[in-house]
DNA sequence: GTAAACTCTGTACCCAACCCCAGAGTCAAG
DNA sequence: CTTGACTCTGGGGTTGGGTACAGAGTTTAC
């Protein structure tokens, strides 16, 4: 057994984690991963915020804000499951509203094209017309 | 019949269009509207700038970015009906690459809050593992 | 032992679409 | 004719998630 753990510069851990040193630094400045104490002139980092720095990352593609992943990293402490449930749980209703939004202007774009590509070429472009309507 | 065009303060312009005085500065300073001359020391808009501002205002909820919008309108000469078209469909291009990628993101976390839910509390949550797995 | 590659701190910049402020001058209602 | 509401120019700041230096010091591979 040794004692102490592996530590990374901050380049090896950015490339480890497959990110930028300026990224690694930007989530320091934000609280979301922690600022090591410098070890003499470097900061030495646990090879465990390589983890941390793919959990962000993930969060991310299911379209988590850091500020929400800082949240889930700070409530996983195995006392508040429901409290992360609700965190994923507004950000599908969020995501809901998002594509109904989406949807509807889908299908307000869609005939809009329809009805200018049917509309005499001597007339106004009705995608114009809808735009310029005034209501 | 009167010969000179109804001429706006920006101020006016603004309440009139319901936007903010710096939101037609801003949409000047990018070739949005124009700006014209100062007569004396104020400049004065015709009323027609009313409807172009409320055309801006309408390609936005449709999802359209300015640079979109003031593509559009120097389009509509009359000969340009295929570009504006093209310009909306592309818009419903990406619309539906968004949605897709929403629909995939609502789904992973339905079945995460729902395995959550469903998984002993004395076990690690299921939403905080997936995102911290390894792959 | 030296040169490349790295790290440190700090600041500034990117995108879009604005918002807000200061200070000076001007216009219009009463 | 005063006073309050407006306009002008010019600058700054906001949000989120970073990227890009600059300049000085440090470590490491050969």
């Amino acid at each position: 057994m040794r004692s102490e753990a592996k530590q990374l510069t901050i380049g090896r851990l950015a490339r480890a984690a497959e990110v930028g040193v300026e990224t690694i630094r930007y989530y320091q400045s934000i609280g979301l991963i922690p600022t090591p104490e410098p070890t003499g002139t470097y900061r030495y980092y646990p090879v465990t915020l390589v983890d941390r720095i793919r959990f962000v990352k993930r969060g991310q593609q299911l379209g988590l804000s850091l500020a929400e992943i800082a949240e889930l990293i700070r409530l996983n402490d195995g006392m508040h499951r429901a409290a992360i449930r609700g965190i994923a749980k507004r950000r599908m209703v969020e995501i809901d509203n998002r594509i109904n939004d989406l949807q509807k202007i889908r299908s307000a774009l869609a005939t809009l094209v329809n009805r200018c590509a049917h509309t005499k070429s001597t007339l106004p472009c009705p995608i114009i017309e809808s735009l310029a309507a005034q209501r």
